[in-house]
DNA sequence: AAATGTGATCTAGATCACATTT
DNA sequence: AAATGTGATCTAGATCACATTT
């Protein structure tokens, strides 16, 4: 957990209770009580939201080391997402009460967590930016870049995302239909700035990318999944 | 300042500086130093997101009682967006420094102020998910729904939006064109669930909107502007 | 002068329908 | 069996061009 000093992660570490979820399985689903927070310390968890129609949209992409989860001021606050296991997961589990003793004890910690807060807040900002501004190509272009920041993997000059995905699940991610992601993404091929295989891609061309979503370089905490 | 009590609010009050600004003035713009938290006690604040093409997406319409800011873990981070007077101001600002002292002391006010991050991100995740999922239409009928949250006036059984907007101003706001607003608002007038004169829109029959964009009946503290 | 309204036309992306690949 | 690829067609919403209203 990058975002906490080493006392501070193991407090946090002290709260939580282990929770074991194999892929598929449900964290919380749309209307479930929003009363904990949770920590991936194995696995990878999807945050999305079903529309009326039976399509999906992904919201988020969680894996190892990162933790999610409602904070505010409501008694019985409600999830608006659902979390979905895309991989089997070890979760730490930390209930919001035992969260809040916690904060009000120890100011540093507090402040810490403000921080994170805000960070998650600034991701979602720009990646909504991101989703609105330059269309499909750039929406498309903003994912692949947050996906290689989230789990890629230099080979040679190049990067590859460790992440096996789908032409459907990136099109949930985006809010296009597969058939245009692919579509999107056979020019790119056509183009030298991405190559895959399997579900797995490698970006060889980021600056080809960066070009078509109006990349501003934000800092790298924030441009992810 | 609603979502922190009295106590509280006076130790927020006691480290902000008054600054007066004139509609048109930038309080901040994308790329400034963003170290600093703004209370607006008059007037109104717009952030906006100037895009290539010269056209501008509007996130957020701040107003008397609200606070904006970033606080996140970066030393010089930077704003992402641009703060735009829409009505004459008196803003309380806050240095980012003064308000971590603050926090670190008061465990109890770091918990609220906290709750608020909460809730101002929840508030993102949810317009976001409007944007996306049921089209303009969809992105239309949630933006008049959060405007008559924000500024509405009952008048008979009717909501008024006591805030003057313009075509263009709400085609921003869900990044569509004033020409498509034009439509779907004229459309909606023929169907009698609104009225609009002279820049001021009344919800007559806000079921009609609400079904349009899968409406969920979020807190209204969370379906804002 | 700036905002609104509205036809005519264009186009990005969705939808449909299969063939092909993994 | 599920994912990918790709033509053909459709359509939501953009663009263009003006007339009308505020």
């Amino acid at each position: 957990m990058k975002y906490f000093s080493a006392a501070n992660f193991e407090k946090l570490q002290n709260i939580m209770y282990v929770k074991h979820a194999a892929k598929g399985d449900f964290l919380f689903r749309e209307g479930d009580s929003a009363d904990k927070l949770f920590y991936v310390r194995k696995g990878g968890v999807r945050i999305t939201k079903l529309s009326e129609s039976g399509r999906s949209f992904i919201l988020y992409l969680h894996q190892e080391g990162d933790l999610f989860g409602q904070m505010d001021p409501f008694q019985d606050s409600l999830q608006s997402f659902s979390a979905e296991v895309t991989a089997d997961c070890e979760i730490g589990v930390i209930q919001r009460k035992d969260l809040e003793v916690l904060l009000w004890q120890h100011g540093e910690l507090a402040i810490e967590f403000m921080k994170w807060m805000g960070l998650m807040h600034r991701m979602t900002e720009t990646k909504f930016r991101d989703l609105m501004m330059y269309g499909k190509p750039g929406a498309l272009c903003s994912l692949l870049i947050r996906l290689s920041n989230s789990y890629g993997a230099p080979t040679g000059d190049h990067v590859r995302i460790n992440y096996k995905i789908s032409n459907a699940e990136m099109a949930d991610m985006i809010g296009a239909t597969r058939e245009s992601v692919n579509r999107m993404l056979s020019d790119m091929k056509k183009e030298d700035a991405v190559d895959f295989h399997n579900g797995l891609i490698t970006i060889k061309n980021p600056a080809y990318l960066r070009d078509i979503c109006h990349c501003e370089n934000c800092p790298l905490d924030i441009c992810r999944m």
